[in-house]
DNA sequence: TTTCTTTTTGCAATCGATTGCGTTAGCCTC
DNA sequence: GAGGCTAACGCAATCGATTGCAAAAAGAAA
């Protein structure tokens, strides 16, 4: 029951009376080790309080039982924070690791000069990676990909991609809200976004083909760049407002986006949804519960981590895991008018 | 430029003609070696795109730059990603840890079977630790903070505590709720909350002050048992509700069983704040966005991060930092009617 | 040129485990 | 009692860095 300084494996060696292999095996229930001598020893080692040091196991075994999750979100210093999405989604991939016996380091790239990404590879702190999104990191990820097999991505799947990828298919998630809308009678509608981030692209490319199919032309004017965080996303909807520009409904990049508009239109007297629909993307929480409760094209992340994680240990077995992709669903809610079967 | 296999420390060596030490000092900046030949070998080491090997450094240096946040979670798988309010207090603190060149391990605990805290303490793969709530394991606190100085809790300071905490002053924040509530002339006021958690005994002691101050007894028909979880809490109140006994007003113990409350009262036609008011804790982003918008005990958890980390670190230079107590403060919103500054 | 400093540099031990391979002990069989 | 075989166990190398100490090189002073 004593619990002196850290005690090493030789200490527990000497307890038992045997020696530090004999030791390291009973602890791993090596069955080179009779099993009553490996009980005995455990035992003993247990009420010693021993724990075997990770650093040393992890520089031996070339493995650290730790799977790195990295946020490359460039200089946005706040954005894991502000971001729910991104909230939400590192929780589930916390569950999704942890449950499978495996340690969650948790990277926020801010540095993304040249090279980032190996740096983190080699630094062998993890024995595999889950990026989520793709920020402006394409070509880093396809470079990495080449050489370094665990490594799986949350994002858009994007034409000349080598690296393994699990996201909803961003262009039939917007070309069903933008159909939604459509339905509803719009047909000014603007979207909110930055077309620079790969996956918001693919949102937009859906949102331009829905319009066409309904033989309308998208008008350069509707579409406004657009940040993840509130107050830039309120600038973003507040300019579009006072433009003049008219137009009857928005689609939104993200929901903080959408949210962000609903409070710019509110603030300028716009009804919503009686004079513009608002739709969202990913469905966060919180979209349910807001004023009007949000129209939003619903990720299912839960489905997704799992994914993810299983592709990862796929990879981590050496198994080349092809990419995957799941299907939004639009969820209908006030934000929007109309009735909620569309 | 090429980026060969997991080259080492020896092959920089090589490459650069120099021994090992070398190598280590200059990337070290180690003013040992002459600046300019730093520099050169630094360049040499990033053209080939090598990366010191953490697991190796981590054993001869006995320091990983990593700190351990733990949540001690019980059985509760699914909490982590539930409750917004951890979510964000782990989104704060990897701000703060990170900032400082730590990396952050995520540590959920779902086996608190003995000598668990010391499991991870002696795996030696944090420098430190962060334990986000008490959960029921204040003695094991108590007993590793003998030992182990690098070691902070978030949570409410507890009488015969031997550990470092940082928490708000959980007394106060509910006292200053309920006297909120009492100043609207409410009196029948049910506490919402599981009294086993020592940070919601806390809250419900200053419940009880409060009324006490106001010369009212506290009835124990109106102290219901409320988990954490939306689905329980929800249930909770149900029965209450359903009970018949009469209140006009709930003190919440989190913001997620204020939701709840809510939620139950307009099911059962109850009018929130017209017929009874609601009070939660926590303020997390959601409450200021619900319907109607919750009046809540903000705690700021940003600043709460920030000392967190901050004596943290002292105490892993080896310093006996002190714990330290946040002031809360009462949002008022809609929820509870009456005025907001009333 | 010699001697004494001061600056650079490298050898080799070390961190704490894991594991291939060889040795010892134990048991059976003839 | 010798030989053969297997089950247990330990020696020592290894993982990839860091660093105390001493040696070598360079520079300064005499």
């Amino acid at each position: 029951m004593s619990e002196e300084g850290p005690l090493k494996m030789a200490d527990v060696a000497r307890l038992a009376n045997v020696s530090m292999s004999t030791v390291s095996r009973a602890l791993a229930d090596n069955p080179l080790i009779p099993e009553d001598r490996r009980r005995e020893i455990q035992r003993i080692a247990a009420e010693a309080g021993y724990v075997v040091n990770q650093s040393a196991r992890s520089l031996r075994m070339r493995k650290t039982q730790t799977i790195g999750v990295v946020f490359p979100l460039g200089h946005d210093v706040g954005q894991l924070i502000s971001d729910p999405f991104f909230i939400e989604m590192f929780g589930r991939l916390a569950d999704e690791i942890t449950t499978r016996g495996y340690q969650v380091l948790l990277c926020r790239v801010t540095d993304t000069s040249e090279g980032w990404l190996n740096r983190i590879i080699q630094s062998h702190r993890q024995d595999g990676l889950v990026i989520v999104g793709q920020s402006d990191q394409h070509e880093a990820l396809n470079k990495a990909a080449d050489t370094y097999l665990p490594l799986v991505v949350w994002g858009g799947h994007l034409t000349g991609q080598t690296y393994c990828s699990v996201g909803t298919d961003n262009i039939a998630g917007a070309r069903r809200a933008v159909d939604h809308l459509l339905g509803l009678g719009r047909r000014r509608i603007a979207f909110l976004g930055m077309l620079e981030l790969p996956e918001i692209a693919l949102r937009h490319e859906g949102y331009v083909r829905a319009l066409r199919a309904a033989n309308l032309d998208p008008d350069p004017a509707l579409v406004i760049p657009a940040h993840f965080s509130f107050e830039t996303a309120y600038e973003a909807a507040r300019e579009l407002i006072e433009s003049g520009t008219p137009f009857d409904a928005i689609f939104a990049a993200s929901d903080i986006i959408a949210l962000a508009a609903v409070q710019a239109l509110a603030a300028a007297g716009v009804d919503v949804p009686g004079d513009v629909s608002v739709v969202g993307f990913d469905d966060i929480a919180i979209a349910a519960q807001s004023t009007p409760p949000l129209t939003s094209v619903h990720q299912d992340l839960a489905k997704g981590a799992k994914t993810i994680v299983d592709l990862l240990f796929k990879r981590m077995a050496g198994e080349d895991a092809p990419s995957a992709t799941l299907l939004p669903k639009l969820v209908v809610r006030k934000s929007c008018g109309g009735s909620p079967t569309g």
